[in-house]
DNA sequence: CGATCGTTTGATCCGCATCAAGATAGGTGG
DNA sequence: CCACCTATCTTGATGCGGATCAAACGATCG
């Protein structure tokens, strides 16, 4: 049942795609995962609102979740977007926060694990394996996060576009020469922090670098292209492989 | 020697303000810090340059170190200014990065205590205490970052500005009602993402919410105004005293 | 077939970057 | 002590990018 619900998605899941678990044998993570408790959310559910009380640790076994934040005036900004093999909530539990800080809501139907938070912090003292896997997460959340800065800080709405099209390609394992976005395009447009319209006219410029996009399907015909119009500005991040 | 390296500083540390040594009696702390070995850096100079190999981890002592970005076009990107008690590279060690993915300069003259980075990587194996300062270090740094890019996103250029002040008046321990900057005007503004016009030209609307600034000194005379300025912008950090 | 949702396109406006020129202050040497 | 210099900051004028408001368009669905 575990393998059924873990690898039974649109995409599998590698072992090395767990990031918490890197390293371990198959059967070692497996058992690890049947202490937890699986739970499912229909999309647009809310899974925990901002401000209630931290009590699990997840692990996303299928479909998309969406980290968001809302300010008091009413503006949502979409702060992550996870999917199979993430971890949600380690942060608050290291910080000790006792509320959590972000809406997380289902995008698509959504199957995921979940733990007491004390046992994420029982396992890290007890598995050294965990405990690096751990560090790494953190270390490379706060990295992207870093990269994010840069980017925003740099980069004009259309690179912003093009260097997101391009991640996506690799996270999800894309071909490049044709694809479906995964996602609207008005989670996307929150995710890059830009209104809807203003990702909506990038197109037309897109298509000047090589990138068709029609409907929710898009062509990058010439990535060396794109690289070059994107990679002046995005720097650090070839120092250091995530 | 220790003792007096680490106290006779402009503000003593309190052994608080270590998060890694947090929780730690103060032999034990500086047990730890002595098998380290203090280094020194005048001002302006560069401590490590983005791409150089990662070798250790440090400890600021004294002094203020800026952690910055520069673009393939020659654009500058101050991520971090790091003060007293601060620790510098664990990301990267963690991480597994064999280069610096940032350059670090010294903003003022600086003394830190550097350590081999497996130094750091025995001491999260052996004790607990270290294991779990450094998680809450790492899960802090990417909250703050989370929290930046809100900010970034969300709040006009005064806002920034205003709210940058009160944090720094809590992070330096300083007296609203009228103190000197820290560290340059033109640091502050690459730290915030602006140009150094778009900063100064803040400040003659930041007398309408009752902050009054004249060379380095500033005044804020209306914390309360302040606040409600910007809070409606700057929502989520209250469910996480960071 | 209308209704609703998600997206595109158009017109306008504002904030910030940019370029350019002055102002202030700290430091040095005569 | 003053003249000069350089670093740092302020102020002014202008232009562009993206937000905002508004309306049309296309798909999906009951």
């Amino acid at each position: 049942m575990l393998q059924r619900l873990l690898f039974n998605t649109a995409q599998p899941v590698p072992i090395k795609d767990m990031p918490l678990f890197a390293g371990l044998a198959e059967s070692e993570r497996d058992s690890l995962l049947k202490e937890g408790r699986f739970c499912s959310c229909p999309r647009k559910k809310i899974l925990f609102r901002q401000g209630d009380p931290v009590t699990h640790f997840y692990v996303v076994c299928s479909g998309t979740v969406r980290l968001f934040h809302e300010t008091p005036d009413g503006c949502e900004i979409t702060t992550d977007i996870f999917t199979v093999g993430d971890t949600i909530c380690e942060m608050e539990i290291f910080q000790f926060c006792n509320a959590h800080f972000s809406h997380a809501e289902a995008v698509h139907d959504v199957v995921l694990i979940e733990f007491p938070k004390l046992w994420l912090e029982e396992k890290i003292q007890q598995h050294k394996m965990i405990l690096r896997n751990m560090l790494t997460v953190l270390a490379r959340r706060t990295i992207l996060r870093e990269a994010e800065v840069e980017r925003q800080a740099t980069m004009s709405a259309l690179q912003l576009v093009a260097c997101f099209l391009q991640h996506m390609v690799v996270a999800h394992d894309l071909d490049a020469r044709g694809f479906e976005l995964p996602y609207s395009k008005s989670l996307i447009a929150t995710r890059l922090g830009m209104e809807l319209e203003t990702f909506s006219r990038s197109w037309s410029k897109l298509r000047g670098i090589g990138i068709a996009v029609k409907g929710k399907n898009v062509q990058i015909n010439n990535p060396s292209a794109v690289e070059q119009h994107v990679c002046g500005r995005c720097s650090f991040m070839e120092h250091c492989r995530v």
